[in-house]
DNA sequence: GTCTATACCCAGATAGAC
DNA sequence: GTCTATCTGGGTATAGAC
């Protein structure tokens, strides 16, 4: 009973925990509709039934996941923006820390990408269109100081440039797989080439 | 009774044309298997029941309805591929052909990225799997041939290349509104500058 | 070509025993 | 913290009348 003994204190991911992960990487693959509670117990050695013992609904565990991950993810890009590093630097580290929340939650952004669109469809998940803005906020921002400071093209479309940084960093969750070929910086330092210096010779 | 009176002879969809159109609308917009027979049929003002008289299950409606776009699709490919143009502009052509399917074949397009990954683990759906292997070859040949040529940058990844390319191009079916802002042929124009030139000064 | 009626299955969730 | 048992709703698909 000494408080050294919970999960907490060992650094031991506690049960509600354990059953978030596994419920995220069902949520990731199959989709948040199509993975059911009994899917959920399965994987995780229980029955459908146990899980409302830690959860009071589906909802409630992607609701946890997405949350959690959002907070932890919008923190780095608020350092970047009150940063003082450069344009071109701050554009940099914006694309670098999204590749490397891939690596790190790649469930998380697989199930913001494929369920955010139906999830926010519900009150409770109000939350998700409010950082959609944010988040545009945020490269809309980088991409008009890097028009004003010189350093992109001044004819630059940033509004649709956003949409070709946002769609192209965030899908490669679809093919990223931590440990392949390329890890996540190198995928991060070559499409920061291609995205500033283009593919022509 | 006379030939003159069917709907093709018209050029007027045939009932079954109009409801895979309905379906694909909804097919796109909530997903396959978050589509039911009930919302096809309620938006086409019929009973669930009556759209097995048209097709024999929902999985042959989706069939039907990728299949015919793909052909579409991928003989224009074979074009590009077959012509004299140089490197640059193949590639630009096959951007521009993409950005078009979008724009005349959105509900496709986007039952394709979305769905496409679990259609795939039924037999019937393997021409899926060729597709997309057959795609990977238009764009890796393309972009080889670029590099061979010296339109492209020497050390340019080709495969990492590819990734971003079928991924920023067909993920703009997620916002690209026909009527919008901008037409398909200026989100194409400028896709294939930030491709090949970059967006920095 | 559409409707009525219905079979059958599986989803999310709950109550109470252990 | 998990299990047993079960309710209720909604999914695909079918048979046969109109």
């Amino acid at each position: 009973m000494s408080a050294v003994s919970t999960p907490e204190a060992k650094n031991e991911p506690s049960r509600r925990e354990q059953l978030l992960t596994i419920a995220a990487q069902l949520f990731a693959e199959k989709g948040f509709r199509n993975t059911t509670v009994r899917d959920i117990a399965d994987a995780a050695g229980i029955l459908s039934g146990s899980l409302y013992h830690h959860f009071d609904s589906k909802e409630s565990m992607v609701d946890e996941i997405l949350s959690t991950f959002q907070e932890a993810l919008f923190a780095q890009y608020d350092d970047i923006l009150a940063s003082d590093d450069n344009a071109r630097s701050k554009l940099e580290r914006a694309v670098r820390v999204s590749f490397e929340a891939i690596e790190e939650h790649g469930p998380e952004v697989a199930i913001y990408q494929n369920d955010a669109d139906y999830l926010v469809t519900f009150e409770r998940f109000g939350y998700l269109a409010d950082r959609n803005t944010q988040s545009r906020q945020v490269w809309l921002t980088l991409l008009e100081e890097g028009v004003r400071t010189g350093a992109l093209r001044p004819d630059l479309d940033v509004t649709l440039t956003y949409r070709f940084i946002r769609d192209t960093v965030w899908v490669a969750v679809r093919w990223y797989r931590p440990g392949g070929q390329h890890d996540h910086t190198e995928v991060a330092d070559q499409y920061v080439r291609i995205l500033l210096d283009g593919i022509s010779s």
